[in-house]
RNA sequence: GCGCCCGUAGCUCAGCGGAUUAGAGUAUUGGCCUCCGAAGCCAAGGGUCGUGGGUUCGAAUCCCGCCGGGCGCGCCA
């Protein structure tokens, strides 16, 4: 028998339905968490959804569901002391109430488990690979991919925290023509040569940052003629510029893998061959096209330019190759919807491989681009405007945490504006800080106690009956379910809205209630509820990149 | 024009495997520090969930049209 209240509750109404519903008997079963106190701690629509193919009226249902569930109770001595006998209400809903005891159980469950509580076993150690940011080398990393480091690390963490062997991994372009267009605009740039005057590249990169790495490569007596020495310098004067930001975001990378070594491997070839093997390609007009139209898209893709180079996503299916036979059955990419087209190219050409990869590989996570108003007005995020709101001034304006709390804590296809202004000015108002405010404040309290507790040994959550305790509780025993369903969503923002509200009920039963009273079992009862808080902040909080301070 | 995404309180956003009275933060207004940190708490006002239809006993949630916004539609990446 399961021991988690909801687990144990799914279990009687699928016996219920069996008894009662046989029809139904299979159907899923959807168990909420009431936002209505009155409701229960627990709620499910069964008798509602069932009432139709069993040709029933839902209340009368619900009641017979109802008995069945109660006599189940009843039956057990274990049940009885966990669940209150359950009650029928509005047009079929079936409300659960557990025994206080049943709700603090949790308490001593988070203490035992420490760090470890919300993780599971689901993924069984399936090996899982996580791509995000790959940006081009050709200038600092801007808004958005502040934005995709913070989802992308995030959802890492989650899936590691779900069971999964979790690879991130950094994608570096490092071979096209826009590095060809990096090195010409330094090299222009070293010969003095300002944008659009003669001799500047046609969309060449007139940011300050191509200065800054043309008088670096002058002063290191760089020879300006060696346009291939000026790419490799700008590109690992770029590629450092990016660890450090990244570095200073709180994110790191398993693998870094590089566009050049693709071509360089023969991969790349590789592909074109086995699709013109398969007969998926044809000559047209000088240039050999891919039949992705026999996959649904709108049009046959060119995959070799008549000047004999290969278009951007050949090396993009051939990379997802790799993916594929290093063992990756799970992939998730988090690009921004700029990206969106790449997504049926890259899944259509690996069909067109016969490899027998899935058609909906891999998986994708696409967010909008971020809007950052400053002034009132919009600030252009453009690598060739040169002028764009980079990773590292966020940092700088705002601190880490709160970049990665705000970045975070939208759904990926939400747009959103990121008010400068109003981070600059206003930054303490930033829910970060509530949520890191309640874990300083709980070690406060340790500290005026003389220690935390070390575990549950010592109290006894039965003396808690308070109805901010119950509410807490609940809120705890709510967390591991709030990380499976943002793992299997790859929505890591949803543990964000968690952690502001548990932050948000322990402000409100801190202010309600004393923790260090003088009766000491009580004092005990509290010290571990608040413990208990404690450690599933520091657990949430770890998983989207933000740090648990113990004093602010 | 076609495709994908979005439109919920003044502002920033949750909710959207249909269902019991639509939620937070922020802003506004009024309270709470002789007592564990006021970066906090308590309370009030504020929404015909873009709009018009449809399905349903029941729609913010599903379907269609329209309006408004974003992104994409290269022998660029």
């Amino acid at each position: 028998m399961a021991t988690d209240p909801k687990a144990l509750i799914e279990e009687l109404l699928r016996k219920a339905l069996q008894e009662k519903a046989p029809q139904s008997a299979s159907m899923p079963i959807f168990i909420e968490r009431p936002k209505q106190a009155d409701h229960g701690d627990f709620s499910t629509n069964v008798a509602l959804q069932a009432a139709k193919s069993e040709k029933r009226k839902p209340r009368d249902l619900a009641i017979e569901l109802q008995a069945s569930v109660t006599a189940q109770v009843s039956a057990s001595a274990t049940l009885s002391a966990i669940i209150e006998k359950p009650e029928v209400a509005g047009p079929g809903f079936i409300n659960f109430k557990l025994k206080a005891g049943a709700k603090t159980a949790v308490i001593r469950r988070i203490l035992e488990e420490g760090a470890g509580f919300g993780r599971t076993r689901e993924g069984r150690g399936e090996k899982v690979q996580v791509e995000f940011v790959s940006a081009n080398p050709t200038g600092p990393l801007h808004v958005g991919h502040g934005r995709q480091a913070a989802l992308g690390d995030a959802i890492a963490a989650l899936l590691e925290s779900q069971g999964y062997a979790v690879t991130r991994e950094f994608y570096y372009n490092d071979a096209g023509a826009q590095i060809e267009n990096l090195a010409l605009s330094v090299q222009a740039r070293a010969r003095g040569i300002g944008s659009g005057e003669p001799g500047w590249p046609k969309d060449g990169y007139n940011g300050e940052y191509i200065q800054e790495i043309a008088r670096d490569f002058v002063g290191q007596s760089g020879e300006l003629a060696d346009l291939e020495a000026v790419r490799r310098f700008a590109v690992a004067y770029l590629r450092a510029e990016q660890d450090a930001d990244l570095k200073a975001f709180g994110v790191r990378f398993d693998v870094y893998y590089l566009e050049s070594s693709l071509y360089a491997d023969g991969k790349v070839d590789q592909v074109v061959r086995t699709w013109a093997a398969h007969g998926k390609t044809y000559e047209k007009d000088g240039a050999l096209w891919l039949r992705t139209t026999e996959y649904g898209d709108d049009k046959d893709r060119v995959v070799r330019k008549s000047d004999g180079t290969y278009t951007y996503f050949v090396p993009d299916v051939a990379y997802h190759v790799t993916k594929w036979q290093r063992g990756f059955r799970k992939v998730t990419n988090v690009q921004g919807t700029d990206h969106h087209s790449t997504v049926t190219r890259v899944r259509v050409g690996l069909q067109a491989l016969a490899l027998g990869i899935p058609p909906g590989y891999p998986d994708y996570v696409l967010h909008s681009l971020v809007k950052v108003m400053r002034g009132g007005a919009e600030v252009k995020i453009s690598k060739r405007a040169g002028s764009y709101v980079t990773v590292r001034d966020l940092i700088e304006w705002v601190g880490r945490d709160a970049v990665r709390f705000f970045l975070v804590s939208r759904k990926a296809d939400s747009e959103f504006v990121f008010d400068i202004d109003l981070a600059l000015a206003k930054s303490e108002e930033n829910p970060v800080y509530y949520v890191q405010y309640a874990h300083a404040r709980v070690c406060s309290v340790f500290a005026q106690a003389g220690g935390a507790p070390k575990d549950a040994a010592g109290a006894n959550p039965d003396l808690l009956r308070g109805e901010r305790e119950m509410a807490l509780a609940a809120r705890l025993a709510e967390y591991p379910e709030v990380l499976a369903t943002a793992t299997r969503e790859l929505a890591p923002h949803a543990v964000a809205f968690y952690l502001r509200e548990l932050a948000g009920e322990f402000h409100s039963y801190y202010n309600a209630e004393r923790i260090l009273v003088e009766d000491e079992a009580l004092r005990a009862a509290r010290l571990a509820l608040c413990a208990a808080v404690r450690q599933t902040l520091a657990n949430g909080l770890s998983l989207i990149g933000v740090s648990a301070p113990e004093k602010m």
